[in-house]
DNA sequence: AAGCTAAACCGCCAAG
DNA sequence: AGCTTGGCGGTTTAGC
């Protein structure tokens, strides 16, 4: 089901920043530039202001009604998510899955979802710092520290703060495929495309110096696909020893060369799908996959459906609206 | 579908 | 002394 109108849901104590990457996914109207607008409102559980965990208050007009009726509902974090959450808010989660909405959580948040009973026998994440805390509150969620996001069937968790961002858009880019992701990344000037399984700990996310960091060149990299690299040739072409590329690359986004490459590959087979009318193994030739079963096998994982199926339903899609 | 080969990964360590 | 580099070899994973 495409996600249409999203409620993100404000408690006591709620942390602005988190609050605000649920209103920068999905409350901004970005259809000037062809990408989604969604149906987006912050509510509150009663009429009363909300205090924000920085002492400051904020007030809706919306109350938890709006996301009973949501296709998406969010619970961005508190000052101290362990603390109860009222019982109607639970409700409304419980509501949700069994109406066939999908409910996300940004970085503890997820206790709340862990209250509502939402993540047992779930795969799901939250901030590094709470993970252990997380998986001994609720012993039959699978706590998996160490991803950026991760969706379990309509259960959407995702890591510490800025990680919420990430999951917004994976959020975007499943109903609206990769080129319209890509604008609203560009528009919130967010780096380039981090998966889901990509680790929390990244050793130097920021160099002191650009020139020292991995960046500018795996931009090249990903413009640049049709070429099949190897990891020993980005090594080269980075003129840097394989080994000590390999490292850094760990080091800086917290994947490996191999596994990056493979899905900026898929990255770009998605685009290529979702507009232009090229066969799937000229497709997989630009994208830099040896071959178009090469491009089935690893698009079926990544994206759990084969390339001309994609296409098709991405095609059904865009008629449609 | 499965098995073989090459590539990738990673810990270890010596050298700068 | 502390930190980065890059080569080696064993093990895992990918590609065909």
């Amino acid at each position: 089901m495409t996600i249409r109108s999203v409620a993100a849901i404000a408690l006591a104590g709620v942390q602005p920043f988190e609050l605000g990457v649920a209103c920068e996914g999905f409350g901004v109207d970005r259809s000037d530039e062809g990408g989604p607008r969604y149906d987006f409102g912050v509510v509150t559980v009663d009429d009363s202001p909300v205090p924000t965990a920085n002492g400051w208050t904020i007030s809706s007009d919306l109350r938890l009604d709006r996301a009973d009726e949501a296709d998406l509902v969010i619970i961005p974090a508190r000052i101290d998510d362990s603390q109860s959450c009222p019982a109607a808010v639970l409700d409304v989660l419980r509501r949700a899955v069994d109406r066939g909405a999908k409910v996300m959580s940004i970085c503890s948040g997820a206790f709340t979802l862990g209250a509502a009973g939402l993540l047992d026998g779930r795969d799901c994440t939250t901030h590094w710092r709470h993970a252990a805390e997380l998986a001994a509150t609720y012993p039959a969620a699978r706590v998996n520290p160490n991803v950026l996001y991760v969706c379990d069937g309509p259960i959407c968790t995702s890591a510490g703060t800025a990680a919420g961002l990430d999951l917004c858009l994976h959020l975007i880019r499943a109903d609206y495929g990769e080129r319209v992701a890509n604008i609203v990344s560009r528009r919130m000037v967010m780096p380039a495309h981090r998966e889901g399984g990509q680790a929390q700990y990244v050793a130097a996310p920021v160099r002191a110096r650009e020139a020292e960091t991995l960046a500018p060149f795996l931009d090249e990299i990903a413009g640049d696909l049709e070429t099949q690299h190897t990891v020993e040739s980005m090594a080269v072409r980075a003129t840097m020893s394989g080994r000590t590329f390999a490292r850094r690359f760990q080091a800086e986004t917290g994947t490996t060369p191999h596994a990056w490459l493979t899905h900026q590959r898929v990255l770009r087979a998605r685009t290529m799908l979702e507009s232009g009318d090229d066969p799937v193994e000229t497709v997989a030739r630009q994208s830099g996959f040896g071959s178009a079963a090469m491009l089935r096998h690893h698009f079926m994982s990544v994206v759990g459906t084969s390339p001309n199926a994609y296409r098709r339903t991405f095609r059904g899609l865009a008629t449609r609206r």
